[in-house]
DNA sequence: CAGCGATTCTACGGAGCGTAGAAATAGTTC
DNA sequence: GAACTATTTCTACGCTCCGTAGAATCGCTG
């Protein structure tokens, strides 16, 4: 499935990490000067969403003048079904996820135990 | 991290399938010939391994003079490691979590339950 | 050292991505 | 509605990665 570019994944984190409503490429030009210091042209973010909303990570709304793009899967979801996709590669499910769960943190471990008590 | 590339990908399947002893190039040359019906030059392969090897994906012994391939972790180890790489991403680890365990099958969920029931 | 199998070097073509200018388009003002 | 400006789309270039493999080199073995 489709991956994202570097410059793709900041632009997704700076989608991500304002939920607030959607944010034209300018808003997204203007968090990446400030929380990066990284200057690019307009242009670039216009094409970088266009190519975001290609890939089905971001939608548009094109009737409000300055175009509004927001992230169609919240990162917490993308991340998972990321996971889940990592997961299916697998040829033996069970033992993966032995090594993955006898990897992860005690916290992590507690977390899952919760989750997994509720449906018996 | 290095990602794999889809030939890259098919070599590690062919070494991960065969964890008899390390392979050479000839061998999975002949085993994509014959699982695949790929028919790839013998040098197609040096260099995909080669590639692999800076990647850190397998080991060679070069004192064979065919030198001979293998995986460096098993396929197990390394999908389980990637879905701790990607679990790492994400800002809210127990949301996350939350959304992967929601999203797995009944049969998955018993195998984790048991698995996190032996550490208590 | 000649020959031959094996290995490394070099390379090309395509795809993806960062990057952005040029060209087109759409409101806005007189 | 014609000019002006903000916005968007098109086009494109350079870079890196990867599939692919020929050419050149290397290292035995006779």
């Amino acid at each position: 499935m489709g991956s994202l570019g570097e410059l793709e994944r900041s632009v997704m984190d700076v989608l991500w990490d304002t939920d607030s409503a959607a944010l034209t490429a300018y808003d997204v030009q203007e968090h990446l000067e400030r929380e990066q210091g990284r200057q690019l042209a307009a242009t670039t973010l216009l094409t970088v969403l266009s190519r975001l909303e290609k890939k089905g990570f971001v939608a548009s709304d094109r009737s409000a003048r300055p175009h509004r793009y927001r992230a169609i899967a919240s990162r917490v979801d993308h991340v998972a079904e990321l996971m889940h996709e990592v997961l299916g590669v697998a040829g033996d499910r069970s033992a993966v996820l032995a090594r993955f769960v006898g990897g992860v943190s005690a916290e992590d471990a507690e977390v899952l135990r919760r989750l997994l008590a509720g449906a018996a």
